[in-house]
DNA sequence: CCTGTATCGTACCGATCGGTAACATTGTCA
DNA sequence: TGACAATGTTACCGATCGGTACGATACAGG
C-alpha cells in the first residue's frame, strides 16, 4: 500500500492511489488568480509558471482551461457553503440572526482594498454563455443560495417569503458588487443594516 | 460613381465634410457586442468586420482597444442618465414615486432572456485594474448614481439619508447581476417592490 | 536486475490577440 | 485640371492564446 500521507480532498474516485501533486498546487494557484485578475485575464502560461510546472501536467488533471475554471468555481462553492454554515450555525433556530450574522461578514470582506466580490457572480459576468462549464457550476451556486434564502425567510415568518428571500438577494448580490466597485466606504458596508430593515418591513404585523 | 447613397447625418449642407463615416459604425458595433458578450470576449477583428469596415480605420478612430471600450461606456453613460432622467421628470417633486420608476423600469428590463445587466457593471468586472480606461468611466458612473440616490434619500426624509441611498444602490446592483445570472422569473423582477419597503422602513416617524 | 506504469519537461502547433506600415482611393477647392 | 488631405485597403508584425506530440525520468513489483 502506498503511503497516503496526503489525503485527497477533493472525493473523486476512491482511488486512494491517485496523489496528484502538481495537480493541487496548480488549482491553489489558479483559484487565486482567476478571482483575482479574472478567468479571461489569465493564460494557462502564466498559471504554470507560478504554480511551478509545466503546461503537460496541468492538461493531465484538468482537460481544459474552461474545466480548470470549474474546479475553482467548485472549491469556491464549497468554502462559500462553509462560511454560511458557519453563521447558520452560531445561531441555531433564529434565521434572522443567521441572516444577520452573514451579512455582517459580507459588509466586513467588502471592506478592504481590491476586494474582488464573489467568485460566482464574477465569472457569470465574464461567461454569458449559459452552457460555459464555469457559468453552470455559477447558476447552480446562485440558485441554491435563493432557495436558502426564500427557506430563511418562511422561518422568519415574512408576509411574502419569495419577496424577502429574493430581497435579501438582491442585498447580497449589490454587495458583492459595489464592495469591488467603490473599495473602502461604498455602499457594502450597510448591506447588513438595510437587510434588517428589510427584514422588519416584512414581517407579519 | 460616388452614388452617395449613404446620407451624413453629422453635418448640415449638402456635401460638407464627412467626418466619422467608419467611426460611428464602429462605436455602434462595438457597443452591441461589447455589452452583449463582454469586452475581453470580443476582438477588433470581429468589431471591424461586423461594422464593414477595416482595422486601420478604426485605429485613426480610436487610439486602442481599450479607449474603444471606454468610448463605449461614454455612450451608455449618456443613455442611462437619459433613462434615469425620464424617471425622474414623470414624477415632479416625488423622489419616492421617482425611484419606484426607475426601478419599475430596471425590473421590467431584467425580465428578457440572455438579458446582460449593467454595461458598467460588467465592465469594472472584467477589469479589477482601477486605472483601465473602461474602468475609470464605470467607476465614475458609479460614484455619481450614488450621488443622486443619497440626495433623492434626504428628499424623501428618510432617517438616516446615506444609508437608505446606499441601500437602494445595493437593491439596483442586486438587480443588474440577478437579472443576467437568473433570466426569467429571477429576483431581479421584485426589485421595486423591495425598495418600496425598505424605504417606507426608513422614513422618519 | 528488468519491465511496466505514470508523471515529468522540452519543444512545438495553428489560431488569434492588439496594433501598424505602406499604398490605393476618394472628395474638395484652387 | 492639378494638388492636397482625409479616408479606406492589403498585408503584415511580434506576442500570446489554448492545447499537444513525444521523449526523459522516477519508481513500483517480479
Amino acid at each position: 500500500m502506498p503511503t497516503d500521507k496526503n489525503i485527497d480532498l477533493t472525493i473523486r474516485g476512491s482511488h486512494a492511489s491517485a496523489p496528484p501533486k502538481a495537480a493541487k498546487k496548480i488549482l491553489d494557484v489558479a483559484y487565486d488568480l482567476f478571482y483575482r485578475r479574472g478567468i479571461r485575464a489569465i493564460g494557462v502560461d502564466e498559471i504554470v509558471k507560478r504554480a511551478g510546472v509545466t503546461k503537460p501536467s496541468l492538461y493531465r488533471s484538468f482537460p481544459s482551461k474552461d474545466e480548470l475554471a470549474a474546479s475553482y468555481l467548485r472549491q469556491y462553492d464549497r468554502e462559500y457553503w462553509e462560511r454560511f454554515d458557519e453563521a447558520v450555525a452560531a445561531h441555531p433556530g433564529d434565521p434572522r440572526a443567521q441572516i444577520k450574522a452573514f451579512l455582517t461578514r459580507i459588509g466586513k470582506r467588502t471592506q478592504v482594498a481590491d476586494y474582488r466580490g464573489c467568485g460566482m457572480t464574477n465569472a457569470a459576468v465574464e461567461y454569458p454563455d449559459h452552457s460555459h462549464p464555469a457559468r453552470v457550476v455559477s447558476e447552480a451556486n446562485k440558485q441554491e443560495l435563493r432557495r436558502r434564502l426564500r427557506a430563511m425567510a418562511v422561518a422568519m415568518g415574512a408576509q411574502d417569503p419569495d419577496t424577502l428571500g429574493d430581497g435579501l438577494l438582491l442585498l447580497i448580490e449589490g454587495a458583492y458588487i459595489s464592495g469591488q466597485l467603490f473599495g473602502l466606504g461604498g455602499p457594502a458596508q450597510s448591506v447588513a443594516r438595510n437587510a434588517d430593515l428589510l427584514i422588519e418591513a416584512s414581517l407579519k404585523k
